[in-house]
DNA sequence: CGCCGAGTTGAGAACTCTCAAATACAGTGG
DNA sequence: CCACTGTATTTGAGAGTTCTCAACTCGGCG
């Protein structure tokens, strides 16, 4: 988890992203001096449950999944940040610890934004605390869908769903942005669980090669 | 559903919650100016998912169930708003229609603020921002709560935390604010496995007689 | 006294998990 | 390009949990 320099793909994907897209030049280059980049191999830790948190994190590129431990050792993956996400915001402006731990799925270039300057930032810009506001609508509805999924679907209907909001529109295929692994963990599934999903959907057109998706019948998809 | 006057006793509700108590008396009356307050019965739709939503509901007492309905007919709870909590105001910011629908789950007084002024108010006054911004840290939180729970506890272990997160620290019992039905929702059970959670529970020193829960062995339900 | 809604209990079905074994793959060093 | 090693992924079998449906209890009410 070594530092390195901000380059001008980094900066890009910052400007991008649904947060800092709508914020001026200056403010943007006002968050970027407080901030520090690093490298982290897959499984470096980011931050840890219950530890105090004071800088917001954004994925520059690569993959963050946001995961709880339970008191026996088991862990649950509340959520995935991928290029140009930011998370850790919560725990920041609630004034508490992290009720959950980041770590890196695969090889990451994270940026660690100073919190402080944030929040202060969010206090007196009103752009800021405008993207801020639609940053945190979006989360919340993420995590709200994760909810009702979890709790409306079976494994094979979530798994559905996930491929068809994942492949193109136009297309009628499409590569896994991650390993099975991990999206076994977005969708609150055993990894064993998912791949027998994958086989129930291969019965009704779906191929999957590595991590390529192919569906030959979008309609038999939505119908489960 | 009918229309009402808002009582000082409402004006007191509004005025403790987590939203508006930090916020001057003045932006608290101006928000109030275009705000109107009913009646609802239990079961009354306060909206429907996939409609338009251009205001933001308040509970002034009694109970609203956010759900979420599958294609199936099945429905699943993301959310319950009690006194003194606020809804909606995710699909405003995102320009969405709503993705689950608001339900009483009893007899209840709810206010309807104005979204547009809201907004407004959200875009023009950094307390009011940082209100909503505090607000929606908070609910995000409540629901990723949820979430792990449902990924990381069984039936039983869920309503052993539900039970030690309201008894009062000090006491060994307390009410139920609300019917099993609405709990089972809540924890995302069907009403069958409420009760038989409970009567696991029995086993291990918990009474329950109606809507009465007594604790007579603390650390028990903590091994859960 | 019979009805009704809420809650409980029983039984079997449906899902998902866990553990173990078999494969498939990717990266490494020849 | 190949063998080798460690990590993913798939598959099988059995166990565990929760759901569904149906019957039954309980307390309140007309």
């Amino acid at each position: 988890m070594n530092t390195l320099q901000l380059t001008s793909t980094d900066r890009a994907t910052l400007m991008r992203s649904r947060f800092f897209a709508r914020l001026p030049q200056s403010t943007f280059e006002d968050v970027l001096n407080s901030a520090s980049v690093s490298a982290c191999e897959e499984r470096d830790v980011l931050f840890r449950q219950d530890e105090d948190v004071d800088d917001v994190f954004f994925v520059l590129s690569g993959l963050v999944r946001l995961c709880r431990m339970g008191k026996d050792g088991r862990e649950a993956d509340v959520a995935l940040f991928s290029e140009g996400e930011m998370l850790a915001e919560t725990a920041m402006f609630l004034r508490q610890r992290a009720t959950a731990s980041a770590v890196a799925a695969k090889k990451s270039v994270i940026a660690r934004l100073n919190g402080g300057k944030l929040q202060h930032l969010a206090a007196t810009d009103h752009e800021v605390a405008q993207a801020l506001i639609e940053h945190l609508c979006y989360r919340g509805k993420m995590t709200e869908d994760l909810l009702a999924e979890d709790r409306l679907l079976t494994a094979t209907q979530r798994v559905a769903n996930f491929i068809l909001s994942h492949c193109p529109k136009d297309s009628t295929s499409f590569r896994l942005p991650f390993q099975k692994n991990i999206l076994a963990g977005k969708l609150g599934l055993a990894p064993e669980a998912l791949s027998r999903a994958f086989s129930t959907l291969r019965q009704s057109g779906v191929t999957v090669r590595g991590r390529l998706i192919e569906i030959h019948d979008r309609h038999a998809l939505e119908r489960f």
